[in-house]
DNA sequence: AGGTAACTGAGACTCAGTCTCGACAATCGA
DNA sequence: TCGATTGTCGAGACTGAGTCTCAGTTACCT
């Protein structure tokens, strides 16, 4: 794992990104850039407010909420719906289209770009004549680490 | 799309399965089952429980979504997450693993068996290392019907 | 520097989903 | 057929994620 938190969403990088969309730089949103930016894999907004009130991040609550919905808007994150059926969003270490791949173990997620979504969905709208204009794929498993500590 | 409310999921059809699970068949269960039945493309809970109070049907809240559930266990019905991050259910048409394409403006579904995930995953674990065991996939669009009655 | 629209924090609010618990009923063995 | 057992039910309290409101603040444009 090489991916350091780093080549994406630093907050001068978020910053820009949010500027060119229209949407002010905040010192808030700047925190909350920076709770994420420490995270590793998965994590839910229960996750993002402990970190703010444990290490006195001024955010509060409603605006983790509100930031966590722009950085969705503009594709620097991405809600996740886990098998268990929580939310949990995860860091885009890229801005095109891509899928995650999560571990349930750990968390840890892996952005995958190109899978050949577009021959598949492009044979069901033949079989089916919807029209199709979205689609969530995520895949769950272990990563390699959680293979090998925890061998069930 | 000949697949009426009928083929899957008929009141007795799914007591015999609930029975076969080792679930009770009650009263309440079938009165949801029927609800259920009698519903066209995606639901969600709070539909159900409006038809409930509408048709004087006997099953509390709780009820249905403790029904719910088990039918979801028994692979009867699944629980979607909708684009816009809403969760619904659909009943399914077949035990079999498959895929829903939900209709965004109508929510009709279609049940899509065998589109080639296998391949994709085999690929994304040789690339990643990960072992995958479960996977996602949701197709969302228009259905034909939709498609001539709102020419967006 | 000043004006303005966007943003913020605090906390009330909503509502899906869960839990509790006493009453009830499906199933099984005799 | 009749209890006993144990799963299930209904009603309503409860929980917690997510939203909304509103008065005060602040980033940004000129």
């Amino acid at each position: 794992m090489k991916a350091q938190a780093g080549d994406q969403l630093t907050p001068d990088d978020l910053a820009r990104t949010l500027d060119g969309a229209g949407y002010r730089m905040t010192d808030a949103r700047r925190a909350v850039v920076g709770l994420i930016a420490s995270r590793d894999g998965t994590f839910d907004t229960a996750d993002l407010v402990a970190d703010a009130r444990r290490r006195h991040v001024p955010a509060a609550r409603a605006t983790i909420f509100r930031t966590l919905e722009i950085l969705a808007a503009i594709g620097a994150v991405e809600r996740l719906d886990l098998p268990n059926g929580e939310h949990s969003y995860v860091r885009c270490d890229t801005r095109r289209h891509h899928h995650h791949l999560v571990c349930t173990d750990c968390g840890r997620s892996v952005d995958l770009e190109e899978l050949g979504m577009a021959t598949i969905t492009a044979d069901v709208e033949l079989r089916t004549g919807y029209v199709i204009d979205r689609h969530r794929l995520e895949l769950f498993g272990l990563c390699p680490n959680c293979q090998t500590r925890s061998p069930s």
